[in-house]
Formats: C-alpha cells, sequence, structure tokens
DNA sequence: CAGGGATAGTAAAGGTTTTTGATCATTTGT
DNA sequence: ACAAATGATCAAAAACCTTTACTATCCCTG
C-alpha cells in the first residue's frame, strides 16, 4: 500500500490525524496530570467535546458524537463517578436527564482548552499565520464536502 | 468546550478525520467485502499501511504505525491466519523476520487503491481540480509541520 | 382518552484493540 | 566474553465499543 504514493487527500487526513492526535494527546495527558486531572483519558475528551456548557441529554450527546448511547453512557457514568459531570431530571420530559459539567468539568475544561490554544499558537507560528489560515479555510472547505459525502452515503 | 468555538486547527482535525473516516471506512468495508475480504477489519488496514511492498519487521511497523509491538503482532498473527501475511525468516538477523504480504494480500491491497481514488476522485469533483489541489498542498505543510513538532516532543 | 409507535435511557454480555509486565533469544558494542 | 540493547512473544487485563434486549415515558392519532 505504501508504494502507491502518498499523494491523495483520502491518504493524507488519517495520516496527518495519527500524527496530530499523538502530539495533542501527549501535551493533554501530561497537561491535565499535572494540573490535578490525570483521571481523564482520551475518550472521555470526546464526551466533552461535544457536550455544550449548558449540558445535554445523553442522546444529544450521542448523535453529535456519531456514537451510541451505551458507548456515550459508559463514558458518562466513569466522568460522573470521578465528579465532571452530573445529571440532573429533565423537566420537560420524564424520560431524560440533563448531563452537565460539575465545577471540576468545568476547571478541566479550561485546561483542555488553554492546551490545545497553546498548541495551535505553536503550528501558527511555524505556518506562519497567512499560511496558517489558508490552512484552516482549506480544512473548513474539505470538511464541507466530506460531510456532503458522508450524507449522502448514509455513512 | 464546544462554545469557545470551532476556528483553530487543532479543533477542526479530530472533526474531519471523523467525518472522513466513516466514509472511507465504510466504502472500505463494502467494497472489500464485495471483492471476497469481508474478514479485513479496520485495525488490519492499519497494518497494510505501514507495511512496505518489500516487507517489513514487526518493529519496524509498530514503529511507523506508532503501536506496541503487541498490538502490531496480534494484528499481524491474525492476518497471517488468514491468508494475507507471512512471515520468512530474516537472513541478516536470527532474532527477527520479515513480514510480507502473500499474493492474496496484495490482492486486498489493489482493492483498498482502488476505493481510496475512487473517493478521492469524488471528492476532487466537487472541490474542483485546483481548489482539491491547493487543500492537498494544504495538508502536506500542516503534517510536515506536525510531525516536526511530534518528533521535539518525542510524542 | 386509550392504544400504539417512537424515544430516553439502562442492562448484560461479548468482541476488538491496546496496554502492561514479564520473559527469552539473539545481537551488538566494548 | 560479557553486559546492554533489541526483536519477538506470552499472559493478563484494561479500555472502548457493539449488539441485543428491555423499561419507562412521551406523543400522536383516532
Amino acid at each position: 500500500m505504501e508504494e502507491h504514493g502518498d499523494f491523495t487527500i483520502a491518504w493524507h487526513i488519517p495520516r496527518l490525524y495519527g500524527w496530530a492526535s499523538r502530539v495533542v494527546e501527549t501535551q493533554l495527558q501530561d497537561g491535565l496530570a499535572a494540573a490535578g486531572f490525570g483521571d481523564l483519558r482520551p475518550a472521555h475528551l470526546r464526551v466533552f467535546e461535544h457536550l455544550p456548557r449548558h449540558g445535554a441529554r445523553l442522546t444529544d450527546i450521542a448523535r453529535r458524537a456519531q456514537a451510541t448511547k451505551q458507548a456515550i453512557g459508559y463514558l458518562v457514568a466513569e466522568l460522573e463517578r470521578r465528579g465532571y459531570l452530573e445529571r440532573v431530571p429533565d423537566a420537560s420530559d420524564g424520560r431524560a436527564s440533563i448531563i452537565r459539567r460539575t465545577d471540576r468539568g468545568r476547571a478541566a475544561d479550561e485546561v483542555v482548552f488553554t492546551i490545545l490554544a497553546r498548541e495551535d499558537q505553536e503550528w501558527r507560528r511555524r505556518l506562519g499565520s497567512k499560511r496558517y489560515d489558508d490552512i484552516l479555510a482549506a480544512l473548513r472547505d474539505l470538511s464541507a464536502v466530506v460531510v456532503a459525502r458522508r450524507e449522502e452515503l448514509g455513512a
């Protein structure tokens, strides 16, 4: 496979992701641990990523994260046990609860945000501001096309 | 987290990957199954992706794929059992074997390549050739920067 | 306003993939 | 020749996600 060359987008995306995610995950792991949040694993961050400030239902988090309710339920239960999230009954629907951050959850969020912002700064510095913005625009265009394709395939 | 906005590259990459990988994985899964390679799972493809034509040692595959030798060893053993890969002793080192594709492995490889090329064609069509090439160049620049960062961090 | 389908969520079990820790054989550098 | 490093494997477990099934509640329609 390797010898087919590395010259298309479909080949590039997974590799770029692999590289970037290792950088980011390492930085997050270290930074969170240093800030006292060593019990947050990458999968937990996927929950945070799709949880709005004001909270959300399990089903909505799962839909946004494109995962099953059970998978998210498992992670949310852990985060609840560890004090990052809490559930409150949804007044408007007796079946549902609203999942939202505790103070500890918000504190962890801030750390994550800071680390990501720092990493972005670093990349921007190396690429130059203009090139960085170009690339961001490119990612957006590509995302739009890929999302359209995904929806069309029902994937 | 979500409310911090979606305006940096570090935020964009995982999402783009999530979308793209769903499209590509679906296409691969279906296409491989149709071609008689229904026993290849996504994790197996990560081995193929980092296995040069001429073969490689387990350790080298693991290093390229940024995974542990054990994780790769597990997948390689499956691929061997299913007839996609074979091991031959490494003449230059009595501890090592060279892992390489069988005919069946090469055939599966071709299918993967064809499917990825088709998907790329589709994205190129939608973006326009010029924009597609711009975006590819952007991904390359970004990759280079991210790899440099990764190596510097030892991640 | 009752019944039925849809929706929110949980439960149990299992499968896949990766990690950790240990061990063994071989090789390499001194 | 010997110690340290390296290639590889084994065993156990953790992490993560899926499938299947189920309960409780909601909402629509007749």
